[in-house]
DNA sequence: AATTTCCGATACTGTACAGTATAGTATCGA
DNA sequence: TCGATACTATACTGTACAGTATCGGAAATT
């Protein structure tokens, strides 16, 4: 190791840096193995042998096998809420704008790791109620948001009262998703690279303005 | 009891018919448990209880429960198949053809059942990968296709090349079930009445046509 | 009625797992 | 050097559960 001394801080602060990375050591080994087994299928053992922390320190950070979970669906919930770069729009045409937010969706709805998280949300809704408002409010709702609200803005007139700006920012978006999003929940289709996603992306804002 | 007699079958059709009947009782409860509870959550004795059969009679009917389970939504993706009454769409115009597909989609993907094996299968469809493509081809597949036919049958030069009828046919679907079937799903809606249905589908309707 | 066959209720077996207890170790401040 | 704190490794407890073995009894056959 170079230099150790240069990495050293205060000593408060480095014990919880340790323990941040504790933390996060944890919560990834649960997300591995609770995004493949499931909550029931998950056991104990196999994250804290995947975190390479004893159960022991599972138990000091977390009170459950549940608090686990739910702190992990929510870390997760938090980390696709905070990757909404809001999009910069000013001087762009409306085509154009709605293609970026588009294109923003496909990335974060067809990735991986947000598939199995819309899985595992939907199988535990049950016996985590909040979870599904949770999962709501942290992704399609913000994204719905925002394109209302640019559609207010950036597109005076074209919805008319009958319309409102959020049913059609919801329009937008399952347009934009489309069966694909089924068919790759369900597991009977691979990930589209980025090529195919814009030619996706292209036709629903095409179909899209078809609708104003 | 009276007369048993005229109750009387040749033994082996009333042993079948009493088979049959086992089945379904045991069909039926696993659908109970394992829609509450999902795979991992599901006992095999809770099925036993309220099938109200004994587990010997459960392992006589299926080899373990990863077959129970695989046979039960294998079932219940038949059930939504078979309810497609292939709507009778001669002497209709177009607006009102495609409300009524859009009308039986609804009543179909928003039942609390449907939602139910909907989620199951996405939780499980690690576990067992076939049943995605069974869910698919049971429900959506279906229907897409029954629209692009009739599409293609009775709107004749409304699509044109670029676009095709099939891709078309998701749309309207994509347009007609909306987030509200996403809400639904994660359980932060109740399951709308027939009223609100039919505005959604007109207005689904409305906003479809006008992409062609 | 006698006998064979099948079935199901109950009790059991082995295993996996959530959560805990214990005993020991590394790190850090004083 | 001492003492405190956070961690690890391991073993344990109790429970829940998938799957099985056994035995009594009902039906089918003679």
């Amino acid at each position: 190791m170079t230099s150790a001394s240069q990495l050293k801080l205060d000593p408060p602060t480095r014990r919880e840096l340790n323990a941040a990375d504790k933390q996060r050591a944890i919560l990834n080994g649960a997300r591995s193995v609770f995004m493949a087994h499931g909550f029931g299928g998950a056991s104990m053992d196999a994250i804290a042998d995947c975190a390479a922390v004893s159960k022991m320190t599972l138990y000091r950070y977390f009170e459950s096998k549940e608090a686990l979970f739910a702190g992990l669906i929510e870390e997760s919930c938090a980390k696709i809420l905070q990757q909404d770069p809001a999009v910069p729009l000013e001087g762009l045409a409306p085509r154009e704008a709605l293609r970026r937010f588009g294109m923003q969706l496909l990335e974060t709805v067809y990735a991986p790791e947000t598939l199995a998280l819309h899985r595992i949300v939907l199988a535990e809704v049950n016996r985590f109620p909040e979870l599904g408002r949770l999962f709501y409010r942290s992704g399609p709702e913000k994204n719905i948001e925002a394109v209302a609200r640019y559609i207010e803005s950036y597109m005076p007139g074209k919805v008319v009262p009958p319309r409102d700006s959020r049913k059609c920012a919801e329009e937008f978006f399952e347009l934009v998703r489309g069966y694909r999003h089924l068919r790759l929940l369900l597991g009977i289709e691979k990930t589209p690279d980025a090529c195919i996603r814009a030619a996706q992306v292209d036709r629903a804002v095409d179909t899209f303005f078809r609708t104003l």
